[in-house]
RNA sequence: CGGGGAGUGGCGCAGUCCGGUAGCGCACGCGGUUUGGGACCGCGGGGUCGCAGGUUCAAAUCCUGUCUCCCCGACCA
């Protein structure tokens, strides 16, 4: 993408009315548009990120056979009163409008009823399971307060998962699928260090849940890790009788503020048994389905990486989900520097490497400072002077590291052939 | 939902206490000088001061109501 044809701008003024650092990073440097507190747009460059994260959930959720589709956001009132969610009472964040007959309507701030719901068209027989669906949803909550920029907004994008399954052995089985693939989606995104395993209240139907805990100082949570085990637990059911089941031993926790970016539940029988999803096994007897949960909340998880990679000089972003692989700096505009600029766009283009190609007419400053706000991992500079030295300047966001590297060494960098 | 703060060109702000023709920076347009870390000079365009009432000769400024935004807390499968 030329950024001369972009229609974004960054900007030097902090939003006034953002204190996250996710939120004022990413206004600033023209990813997101603020809507109202808590509802977000995706620009050009924030779309890019959040489709990079998409892209690389839907492969690990491909990968456990899970199949992709998308439920709606408008739900009826009758499903939710069976397992008794609809009313404001019991649930406090419901969106609620009514049809032009007046017929009561919900927007999606869950989809495991109507999932369930839908799933009972399919699932009749032992051999219709095990099985997995998943959508990446725009999920509709009415919070009494939006906060943390796009950690925690009122309209924001989350993958849902629902598994079935014939008994708690299969179901297990999966569960446990679910939480390796977890763990490399978050190790993909870069989070992998600090994100943890943790254990979690289980609600009505488990005693426990679990949630990928990412630390973090702006994150919303109070977790106590054990890092050398790798595992941690919320703060929620943190007594002596949970460390003992667990196997955590208390002079080996840390306190620390962390952001849910995930969290895998297990329904048991119960839901199904209320929404009335049963299967019939090898002997011909009726048997309620198992059914499991698996959530990643991606925008979250996308405002989570902004704000732990921030520096001073503004976002840094993993090379699997960054809007671009690199940026490419042109200074001036000598038709020599202007030729190998877009040769090399290019070229690199051509194999699909994501380039954003900076030949907007502006100083070196500005462009750099850019470049440097918007977080693309890798900065090259084409100018007078590199053409002189006859090698590309190549910087490293992250470490900021600046090194002259030859045509061979820049695309085995960027996982390219020259 | 309780407490606190704030709404003034696209963005960031001053002006409000003490009423008297709305200003600065960024961004934008034109001209010029610059040109490897957000340049400089000159000229220019752009705002019913959140909204609705009220007081007054006169309201961004005073009064009443209302909406929105932000922070702390509570809440949070």
């Amino acid at each position: 993408m030329r950024l001369s044809q972009l229609f974004t701008k960054t900007t030097k003024n902090v939003p006034a009315d953002e204190t996250a650092r996710n939120a004022q990073l990413l206004i600033q440097a023209g990813f997101i548009h603020k809507e109202m507190a808590g509802v977000y747009a995706y620009l050009p460059l924030g779309l890019r990120v959040l489709e990079n994260i998409k892209r690389v959930v839907r492969e690990e959720m491909n990968g456990l056979g899970g199949q992709e589709l998308i439920m709606s956001s408008l739900q009826r009132q009758e499903l939710w009163e069976v397992t008794d969610r609809w009313s404001d009472e019991n649930v406090d964040i419901w969106f609620k409008s009514e049809l032009k007959n007046g017929t009561p309507i919900g927007f999606g701030w869950s989809h495991e009823e109507p999932i369930t719901d839908m799933m009972k068209n399919f699932i009749s027989s032992y051999r219709d399971v095990p099985v997995s669906v998943y959508q990446f949803q725009t999920k509709l909550r009415n919070e009494l307060r939006a906060k943390s920029g796009i950690m925690r907004g009122r309209e924001f994008v989350m993958k849902d998962m629902y598994s079935y399954s014939r008994n708690d052995e299969e179901h297990q089985a999966f569960y446990d699928a679910v939480t390796k693939a977890y763990l490399r989606i978050f190790e993909r995104a870069g989070l992998g260090d600090i994100t943890y395993l943790t254990f979690a209240s289980g609600g009505a139907f488990t005693q426990f849940s679990h949630e990928f805990q990412t630390i973090l100082e702006a994150g919303e949570d109070i977790i106590y890790v054990d890092k050398s085990k790798k595992l941690a637990v919320n703060k929620e059911v943190y007594t002596d009788e949970v460390l003992k089941q667990v196997g955590l031993e208390k002079s080996e926790l840390e306190e620390v503020k962390a952001a849910e970016v995930g969290n895998i539940f297990s329904f048991g029988t119960a839901k199904s048994e209320q929404l009335g999803l049963y299967l019939t096994d090898e002997t011909g007897s009726k048997q309620a389905v198992v059914l499991g949960s698996y959530g990643i909340g991606v925008t979250r998880l996308m405002g989570v990486v902004a704000e732990h990679f921030a520096d001073d000089r503004g976002l840094v972003w993993p090379v699997e989900i960054a809007p671009a692989q690199i940026i490419l700096v042109r200074l001036g505009d000598n038709p020599e520097v202007v030729k190998q600029a877009d040769e090399l766009y290019n070229k690199l283009t051509g194999q699909s490497v994501a380039v954003l190609y900076d030949e907007r007419d502006m100083r070196a400053g500005e462009k750099f400072a850019d470049a440097d706000l918007m977080g693309i991992p890798y900065r090259v500079v084409i100018s007078e002077k590199t053409q002189a030295a006859g090698a590309y300047e190549l910087k490293v966001r992250r470490s900021g590291e600046v090194k002259q590297v030859g045509e061979a060494e820049l695309f085995e960098t960027l996982d390219a052939k020259p």
